[in-house]
DNA sequence: CCTGCTACCTGATGGC
DNA sequence: TGCCATCAGGTAGCAG
């Protein structure tokens, strides 16, 4: 389900836990997750090796080992689990009435962590460096990154014909944002989501700028407080909802202009705008 | 190179 | 209630 600011969230409350701690133990429950890579592969790699830091670019978030990288991808709906130890992740995960799903599990000396995504879209993959990673080495610039400027967003804006839906869903051009926040910021930038990336104004691409890290600040935010907490196997963020002002809104009032929102196709997904203020 | 379409999976929801 | 269609916050792979 994740966009970057809910990966954002999931990396800073991540950190502390894994972060100096050896990898004891790889269990793997549904080894359709490291696909295409095998699991037994993974599992010897990352095996005995020790996490030094955890970090994230667009919504990859990466494990660095003391030599090569786990790479974690969510997709629509992977999500992180923590156990307090080996003994009651065996009993709980997939097991019995109140089963958690989990598909991959790193099990450490101060509890296991685990990898659950019941669609089986989500991916756990092992690299020596980041570069072999064809998806993360084909990232743009990060949105939330020092180096995400306007000017650098008026270039990118530039250099493509795709209408503006399409262009900040492409992770090699601008990383990090999906289909909800690419609706919001569009939304907050009066901006008409059909328009050609090249054929906005200064002005307008400065608006857009603005737009993006103010929503997926304010959206980091609210994923902070509270924090996510893994322990729980329901655990979500909240309160997103109350955020947006466009996204999942269709027949709603417009909160700038009262028109109602409407839903739109783009690239077999959808766009919510509303019609009368966003040009 | 760029663009557009489908496949990959499972579960929730709404209409009949 | 059951059944079917549709939808879901993402990306890889492939054809043109």
């Amino acid at each position: 389900m994740p966009e970057l600011p809910e990966v954002e969230a999931v990396v800073r409350t991540l950190g502390p836990l894994v972060q100096n701690r050896r990898i004891r133990f790889v269990h793997v429950l549904h080894p359709i997750a490291t696909k295409p890579q095998a699991a037994s592969h993974l599992a010897r790699f990352a095996q005995g090796r020790r996490i030094r830091t955890v970090g994230r670019k667009g919504k990859y978030v990466l494990l660095h080992l003391d030599s090569g990288l786990l790479t974690m991808h969510f997709r629509l709906d992977g999500q992180l689990l923590w156990f307090s130890n080996a003994k009651e992740f065996l009993e709980r995960a997939n097991q019995g009435e109140n089963a958690v799903h989990v598909d991959l599990a790193l099990e450490f000396g101060n509890g296991v962590l685990g990898f659950a995504d019941r669609r089986h879209f989500g991916r756990v993959h092992a690299w020596e460096s980041g570069e072999e990673c064809p998806g993360l080495a084909a990232l743009g610039v990060d949105a939330l990154s020092p180096d995400f400027t306007a000017s650098r967003l008026r270039k990118l804006l530039a250099a493509s014909k795709r209408p503006l839906k399409e262009f900040l869903l492409d992770q090699t051009r601008v990383a990090g944002i999906g289909n909800i926040y690419s609706c919001e910021a569009l939304w907050h930038a009066q901006l008409d989501p059909r328009r050609r990336a090249n054929r906005l104004k200064p002005r307008e691409a400065l608006r857009l700028h603005k737009a993006i890290v103010s929503v997926l600040g304010r959206v980091l935010e609210c994923c902070l407080h509270p924090a996510p907490d893994f322990r729980d196997p329901a655990w979500w963020f909240q309160g997103l909802e109350t955020i947006l002002r466009a996204y999942g809104r269709e027949g709603k009032p417009c909160h700038r202009c009262a028109a109602p929102i409407r839903r739109i196709a783009q690239g077999s997904r959808s766009t919510y705008c509303c019609a009368r203020c966003q040009k």
